[in-house]
DNA sequence: TACTTTCTTTAGAATCATTATAAACTATAA
DNA sequence: TTATAGTTTATAATGATTCTAAAGAAAGTA
């Protein structure tokens, strides 16, 4: 398994030991054409259900969380009973679909230009998120 | 107390019977000058610790709710343990301060007109929220 | 290779916000 | 005053997340 490799590569210079449950966890999140955004629960499923492996759920939030810190997840910010993850890190933003609780990625260049005319003495802006909830019409 | 006069026929109006517990929390919420941002945890400590009062935590979850499906309240999108609610319901923003995990209010004319250049089709927009995050510079 | 250290995984317990339950209470209308 | 529908309440239940402490695995060193 090349693609392996990869991965090792990537957890190791990140400081990270690449242990199999890290690798299963990268294949699932990152060995895919397009990017997703899931919950916890989501990728605990993912592993035991489509999978078949058994991997803690303490193992996939300690994962997920290095992870997130290390850049390579985003936290999404809505209010939700559940936190959503995003393996989409680059920079943009969300619909969320109120009828069928899914979140839709928008990308910056589809929002225009958002200008910010407040500034806060001693603040500095570390992120500007836009979520667009959306219904049914 | 005429404040309470208003309050009663606001929860009247609104098919609310104007109980004492609810009139309690109209005056914390809505009976100051500016508006703020409250966790139910707040809330229910403004009532017990300033107030000397004693309001069952669930009657509060049922009030706070009843409010926000009224529009008295707005629920503010942003991830975090706790679920903040917003007492200014006119359409604003907000910064969040990742150092000291406050909101702060961001109205909309702070802000240059936003537009979506992605449509969905049968969806409608039903809100636009910007999160502003901000960290000691 | 053997040993040591440090990092990880794990099951299960603990925590914390929130919701559900069901009985007692209260506002309202007739 | 009485009946009814809406409310409050303490408490239990739920569900997401974090903590704990012990067992296991990776990396570093000789």
């Amino acid at each position: 398994m090349n693609i392996n490799i990869d991965f090792v590569n990537k957890l190791r210079i990140s400081g990270l030991r690449p242990t199999k449950q890290r690798l299963k966890i990268c294949e699932v999140l990152f060995n895919t054409e397009k990017t997703f955004h899931f919950t916890v629960n989501d990728l605990s499923k993912i592993i035991s259900e489509k999978l078949n492996q058994k991997i803690s759920l303490a193992t996939i939030y300690n994962t997920v969380h290095a992870f997130k810190k290390k850049g390579y997840l985003k936290e999404i910010s809505m209010n939700s009973d559940k936190t959503y993850f995003d393996t989409n890190t680059t920079h943009h933003h969300h619909f969320f679909d109120s009828s069928t609780m899914k979140l839709i990625d928008l990308s910056d260049d589809q929002v225009e230009k958002i200008k910010i005319n407040k500034a806060l003495p001693g603040k500095k802006i570390s992120s500007v998120e836009i979520l667009v909830k959306i219904e049914n019409e």
